[in-house]
This record gives C-alpha cells, sequence and structure tokens, in this order.
DNA sequence: CACCGTTAAGTTTTT
DNA sequence: CTTAACGGTG
C-alpha cells in the first residue's frame, strides 16, 4: 500500500487520502482516474479498516466494473469480493429485487431492453390506431426516456417538478406503457433506477436499511449520470455524505441519452462542504496532442475548467490530411498502418475513429484489401440476433409467468399453427381475466371447457398445451435447482426451434445454430461463475451485460475501428480519425437540434477523440465524398481549425498530392467553380454537386445589420458557408453569437 | 403466412 | 448508397 501510495503524484494521493465527506474529483483525460478511484477503495479498505462490505462503487459498463474489481482485487488482501462494485442498472436491479414486493413486482421480473419497450410502445401506439409510419415508436421511447432520465415514475410526490403536459397525448402513452409492464412483472432500464427512487422515496424505512448498509458510495464517470441517477446517490450519500464522484465534464459525451451536466456543475451546491480537486497530469498523450487537445476544449463555456499538462516529451506533429474521397483516405489510413507497422509499430496499438459506424465500411474495405487485420468493436451485439432474442424469449416466459411480450414473440416460432387470430382470442381473455398471456394459456389449456367460446381448434388447442407444459415444467425443473444449460437444452429442442434451423439448409440457419451454441456455453459460463446458478440469473447477466465478449477472443494484433463514443476510456499509440468534415464532424443534426450546445458536445467528443492517442494523431478528411449516393463536399471541420497552427502539419495525398503547401483555404480558387451546382466529372462519372460556400461571408469587423438587434459589427467568426457562425457586437454593446443560416442578418 | 418489392430515411448507444 | 420496415401478393 505505501508503495502504491508513493507511485501516485500529489493530487492523485490527495485525493486518495480525502476518505471522509463529500468529495468531486475532476479528472482530465489520461490522468490515472481509474488508478485513484482504486487505490482509493484499497486505502480505505487496508489503512481505514473499512469493511469491503461497506463500499459502494458504481460505474457505468460492465466493463468499467470488471476492471476496477479486478484492479481491486491485485491491491487488497482482504476480501475484495464482499465489495459492491457494479454497473447503476445492476446495483438498483438488485435493490429492486430485493424489494420487489413494495412497489408491485415479483423478485423474478423481466428486465426490458430497448426493443422489447419498444414492442410494448407499438403495442399500445396499434391500440390507438396509431401507425408506426404516423408516429415513430422510437419517437415516444425518447419522451419516456426523458422523463425517466429525470428521475420521474408515476405517483410521484412532486410532479410539479417536472413540467408535464398531461394533455400530451405521449404523456399518455407513457402511463398506458408503464401500465403495461407492471402487469408483465417487467420493468425497464430506466425503470430500474427510478424504480429505486420509487422505493426510496415512499419507504422510508428500505431507504434507512440501504444508507446504513453503505458508509462510503464512489461513482465513476460521474460526468455521465443522468438526473435520476443524481437522485438516486443523493439518497445514498446525504446522510453520511462519504460521497466520492470522479469525472471530467470535457469528456460528458452522452448528454443525448440523458448525461446532466449539471451534477457536476451543481454538486459543491448539494454538499457545500464538498472538496473539489483536480487531476490536471496527463500520463498518457504527448505533449503536442495534449496542448491541442486542451486549445481545442478550452473553447467550450458549458465547464468547470482545467488545465491539462504533462511532462511526457513534445512527440510528432499531428497530421491534418487532405485527401480527395473517402476511398483514398481509407488508402491513406490502410498505407501508414502498413509502413508504421514495417517500422515495428504493433498494429494493436492502432486505432481508426470515425463519427457514424457508417462510415467504417470503406475502411474494412481497404484493410481487406491490404490483408491488415481488424477488428470492429460495437456493431450487432449478440444477444440482439434474433434466434438469441427468440430462445431468450422462451426462457423469460419460463421465470417470469407474466411475460406476455416474451410469450407473444415465441407462441408461433417456430411455427406451430397459433397464428394472429389464436393471439388475439388469448389477449382478449387475458385482458377480461386480467391475467398475462402465459398465465391465460395455462388455464385454457387446463380447463378448456370453460373456454368453450374462445372456438378454438383441436389443432390450438394441442399446440398450446405442448407449450404450456413445456414450460410450465421447466419452470418447476429451475425452482428446484436444475442447472439452466440443462433446461436450456431440453427447450431447445422440445419447443423445436433447432428442428425447424436444421431443417433448412442455407448458410444463415448454420450460423443461427452455432450462435445457439455459444449461447448454451454463455450459460455454462454463467454456471462456473456463480453458487447458485438458475435462469433468472442468467437472464440478468445477459440483459444487463451486453458487452460483446471481444476481448476475449485472441491476440491477432487487429486494428481497432470503432465510433469515437466508442473509444473513450481507451487509448492507443496511433489514432486515425477520419471523416473529420463540416456536416459530419459535426453532426449536422446536432447543430441542428441543439444548437450551441450540440456543438460543445461535438467538440467534446473531439476532444475525446485526441486525447486517445498516445503517440500520433492522423487527423483525415476528404474534400469530397459520397454520402446517401451523393457526393458531397463538405470541407473541413471547423475543429481543425480550431486546433493552434502549430502542433500540426497540413498534407495532402493521394490523386492531389504534390502541392505541399497547404491549407483548404489555398484551394479557394479551384474550388470557386464549385460554389454553384455544378457538373463533377470524375472517373467517368457525372456527378450533379452543390457545395457549401468555402470562405467567411462576414469578416472580422464587417458592418452588419440584424433585423432584430439592429446594427452591429462582427467581432469574430468561426466556420465557412451556411455553419458559420459570427459573434456580433452590438450598438448596445451586448455580444451575440449566430448561426449565419439562422440568423436575419444582412451585411452594410 | 412467408416472401418480395416498394418506400423512406439516414448520429452517437455504457444499461 | 444502404437498410429497415411496411404492405401487397403467391
Amino acid at each position: 500500500m505505501e508503495e502504491v501510495l508513493k507511485s501516485l503524484n500529489d493530487q492523485q494521493r490527495n485525493a486518495v487520502l480525502h476518505t471522509d465527506g463529500p468529495l468531486m474529483i475532476l479528472a482530465g483525460a489520461g490522468s490515472g482516474k481509474t488508478k485513484t478511484l482504486v487505490t482509493k477503495i484499497s486505502y480505505l479498505i487496508e489503512q481505514k479498516g473499512i469493511s469491503p462490505f461497506k463500499v459502494l462503487a458504481l460505474t457505468f459498463s460492465n466493463k468499467a466494473a470488471r476492471e476496477m474489481r479486478d484492479r481491486i482485487a491485485t491491491q487488497v488482501s482482504s476480501d475484495a469480493g464482499a465489495l459492491s462494485v457494479t454497473t447503476f442498472h445492476a446495483f438498483c436491479a438488485r435493490v429492486l429485487r430485493s424489494e420487489a414486493q413494495y412497489i408491485g413486482l415479483s423478485r423474478n421480473f423481466t428486465i426490458y431492453d430497448t426493443s422489447e419497450s419498444k414492442a410494448v410502445i407499438k403495442q399500445v401506439l396499434s391500440r390507438h390506431g396509431i401507425s408506426t409510419k404516423e408516429l415513430s415508436p422510437y419517437e415516444v421511447l425518447n419522451y419516456m426516456d426523458g422523463l425517466n432520465n429525470l428521475g420521474y415514475y408515476v405517483g410521484i410526490e412532486d410532479e410539479e417538478d417536472f413540467d408535464i403536459d398531461r394533455s400530451d397525448p405521449f404523456f399518455a402513452y407513457y402511463n398506458e406503457y408503464t401500465n403495461e409492464l407492471r402487469k408483465s412483472n417487467a420493468v425497464d432500464f430506466g425503470g430500474l433506477i427510478t424504480g429505486v427512487l420509487h422505493l426510496f422515496e415512499k419507504f422510508p424505512d428500505v431507504l434507512t436499511k440501504y444508507i446504513n448498509r453503505f458508509d462510503y458510495i464512489l461513482v465513476d464517470e460521474y460526468q455521465d449520470t443522468n438526473r435520476a441517477q443524481f437522485k438516486l446517490l443523493n439518497y445514498l450519500s446525504k446522510a453520511k455524505r462519504n460521497i466520492c464522484v470522479v469525472g471530467d465534464e470535457d469528456q460528458s459525451i452522452y448528454s443525448w441519452r440523458g448525461a446532466d451536466i449539471r451534477n457536476i456543475l451543481e454538486f459543491e451546491e448539494n454538499f457545500p462542504e464538498a472538496n473539489v480537486m483536480k487531476l490536471e497530469q496527463n500520463y498518457r498523450s504527448s505533449r503536442n496532442i495534449i496542448e491541442a487537445a486542451s486549445s481545442v476544449i478550452a473553447r467550450n463555456t458549458h465547464r468547470k475548467g482545467k488545465e491539462m499538462w504533462t511532462s511526457n516529451p513534445t512527440g510528432e506533429e499531428i497530421e491534418v490530411i487532405e485527401c480527395f474521397n473517402e476511398k483514398e483516405e481509407a488508402e491513406f489510413i490502410t498505407n501508414t498502418i502498413i509502413s508504421l507497422s514495417k517500422e515495428g509499430n504493433p498494429t494493436r496499438e492502432m486505432a481508426v475513429f470515425y463519427r457514424t459506424n457508417a462510415q467504417s465500411r470503406t475502411i474494412e474495405d481497404q484493410l481487406r484489401r491490404a490483408n491488415i487485420p481488424y477488428r470492429v468493436v460495437g456493431g450487432v451485439k449478440f444477444y440482439e440476433r434474433k434466434e438469441i432474442k427468440d430462445m431468450l424469449a422462451y426462457l423469460r416466459v419460463i421465470v417470469n409467468s407474466k411475460d406476455s411480450l416474451a410469450f407473444s414473440r415465441i407462441v408461433n416460432v417456430p411455427s406451430r399453427g397459433i397464428g394472429a387470430t389464436t393471439l388475439r382470442k388469448l389477449e382478449n381473455v387475458a385482458i377480461r381475466d386480467g391475467v398475462s398471456l402465459p398465465e391465460i394459456v395455462e388455464t385454457v389449456v387446463d380447463n378448456p371447457s370453460d373456454y368453450k367460446d374462445m372456438k378454438l381448434s383441436a389443432k390450438v388447442r394441442s399446440s398450446l398445451g405442448t407449450l404450456a407444459n413445456m414450460y410450465v415444467e421447466a419452470r418447476l425443473s429451475d425452482s428446484s435447482g436444475k442447472l439452466p444449460s440443462e433446461i436450456y437444452e431440453s427447450v431447445l429442442h422440445e419447443s423445436g426451434y433447432l428442428d425447424s434451423l436444421k431443417a433448412r439448409k442455407d448458410y444463415e440457419s448454420q450460423a443461427r445454430i452455432e450462435n445457439l451454441e455459444e449461447l448454451s456455453s454463455a450459460i455454462k459460463q454463467y454456471e462456473t461463475s456463480t453458487q447458485k446458478p438458475d435462469l433468472g440469473g442468467f437472464l440478468e447477466t445477459v440483459t444487463l451485460d451486453t458487452s460483446n465478449n471481444e476481448d476475449m477472443g485472441m491476440d491477432l494484433g487487429e486494428v481497432s475501428l470503432m465510433t469515437i463514443h466508442g473509444a473513450k476510456g481507451l487509448e492507443f499509440n496511433h489514432v486515425f480519425l477520419c471523416g473529420v468534415e463540416e456536416n459530419i464532424f459535426p453532426s449536422i443534426r446536432s447543430l441542428e437540434e441543439f444548437q450551441d450546445f450540440g456543438l460543445e458536445e461535438e467538440r467534446r467528443l473531439f476532444y475525446v477523440a485526441m486525447t486517445r492517442a498516445m503517440k500520433k494523431l492522423y487527423i483525415c478528411f476528404a474534400q469530397g465524398r459520397m454520402l446517401y449516393g451523393q457526393l458531397k463536399f463538405n470541407g473541413p471541420s471547423r475543429f481543425i481549425n480550431e486546433i493552434p497552427n502549430k502542433y500540426y502539419t497540413w498534407r495532402k495525398v493521394g490523386k492531389i498530392s504534390g502541392s505541399s503547401s497547404n491549407s483548404w483555404d489555398d484551394m479557394d480558387d479551384e474550388y470557386d467553380d464549385f460554389n454553384q451546382e455544378q457538373e463533377f466529372d470524375s472517373e467517368e462519372k457525372t456527378w450533379v454537386v452543390s457545395r457549401n460556400q468555402p470562405e467567411s461571408k462576414y469578416k472580422t469587423g464587417s458592418k452588419v445589420i440584424h433585423s432584430l438587434y439592429g446594427e452591429g459589427s462582427v467581432i469574430d467568426s468561426e466556420g465557412f458557408g451556411p455553419d458559420e457562425k459570427v459573434t456580433i457586437r452590438f450598438k448596445d454593446g451586448v455580444n451575440k453569437k449566430f448561426m449565419v443560416k439562422f440568423a436575419p442578418l444582412t451585411l452594410i
């Protein structure tokens, strides 16, 4: 322990030694945030003699929780297994299972993921005669997420705090949806958190139990907490006040999912006696990269402010790579990877980042052609595959006899002659009797004479009987302690699911069978990691841990491809950031929808991308790029302009190489031709192109008239074309910032 | 009920 | 250009 403490810098050590009372650690990228948190927990246990049982550490991802657990285990001699190091969601699920009866759930409730939530919304909407064409369930889901993220739940005391329009049809859908989940004994992701809020608010004794349970609470990635999680932390920590949160407002890139920057900005208001510490020394990147990234992020206004520094060497300059099109961009990246690799740099330490998943394709094509092994992080998740969801639905009906959604998913998969009509009949009777689908089927099968009016054919009745028998029996086996993997195998066969796949001889079905085998080994793996395995336990790990086991594969020295969001928390020697063009990055939609706030989040994203690089950062953009089947000339991202010149060199590669003096602006002459719609001839193809104006129209000092604010002069301008933003000082001395494309401005 | 063709839309996704 | 999701038909 002594040694570990010595290996910390002063800031880190202070953070570790400050154990009692609220503490917020603002930790810059690569500043040893996890190390500090891990050491702090070790210190609490080893030096302060705190029982591991009394410590709760909350993270967002299972990956982060695992990493933290592993690292603590190597530092602590006593029982680190007694620690609660877990995700917010898993923690809440655990609490809800223990206390389910208080809020009208039973402990075997199902957790619905996003697609299941959507399916329920679809049902609700169709009951209102609304088709998905008229209203996308996604929109309703967003609305409901919004409420969840704020910590709203049905029956909350201070409802007026939420500014809810009770006449909003969305609010009605939300209520019906909630009702539907309740009937299914199901909880969605957001409901896990708000369910615990509900519990703590309405049942003070339960709250007291958990307050007593935990003496120390630590939170990782605090900048990503939403309002509901903030409230949860408040409940848990307000009595003992030993809460330590670690975060970096500059790396907050999930506000669109409810992460609320106020949680950082208001921490001190909430805990007036709070200490705030900063970890500002970066151990990861070269000085060039750190300083460049710092100057970019300094443009954001919604931040507490940190000054990152590093004692690392200056390192190589950042390179801005101007390519002809996206294909040449990919070629550049591929070629550079090859030559770096020849110089002895491991490809495992290289990564390509992009703003949107769709951009990976071009890169992949090129890498494949060059025989460079790569792996795409993210993408289609194992547990989202149809066959996996189908089998999981079977398991869910077994565990939770009220899960109507899971039932309707499997009732006719494989096809057993129970179509929409039968399902409709069952639903009606189920609603009438106030029970779930699986339950009504059990009843109908047991007492067919009571349900003559349903007019079910003998064949349908027998099909339903077989199905119900199967899950009722499996349920008994499960509670009598039969291994989940055995139950799974028998369901796989008895349901006829496996046979129906085997009957199809195509390649796809083959792959599906393999996936089902993989599911089987996942269950077995779960069994070895738990003392008392049961199906419910397995389902919980599945729903709450969607990580792809991708790190399990062997190390083939693959180059990593991922979105910038996926890159958070990672680091690579060589980073290629591609597609750094206006409208892509910053994304046009984030600007349109959220304006300044959106731009700042995009800038944080850019900052996250930059600070992943340890040795060298390549920032690539293409002059022209095929997007949605059209050739677009977006121009380099404004973020490139935000990097001070001294930190980078500009290089043109491929078709446009040769002229080595550089900057997009130098190209103006060549591109003036494109200012209007033009035919562009290339590779024997003719495209109709339109291009943004390459140059700022509002130069510093020019006088303008704003139809609302009157006369003023331009004091700053960033970006160009329709995305240009100008800061104008008006006659009354007020400065305002406008997006040129929206603002009613006239040059004088 | 399953398949296919048409249509519309097109970020990011720790749980 | 893709992809997903609906509606019509065999």
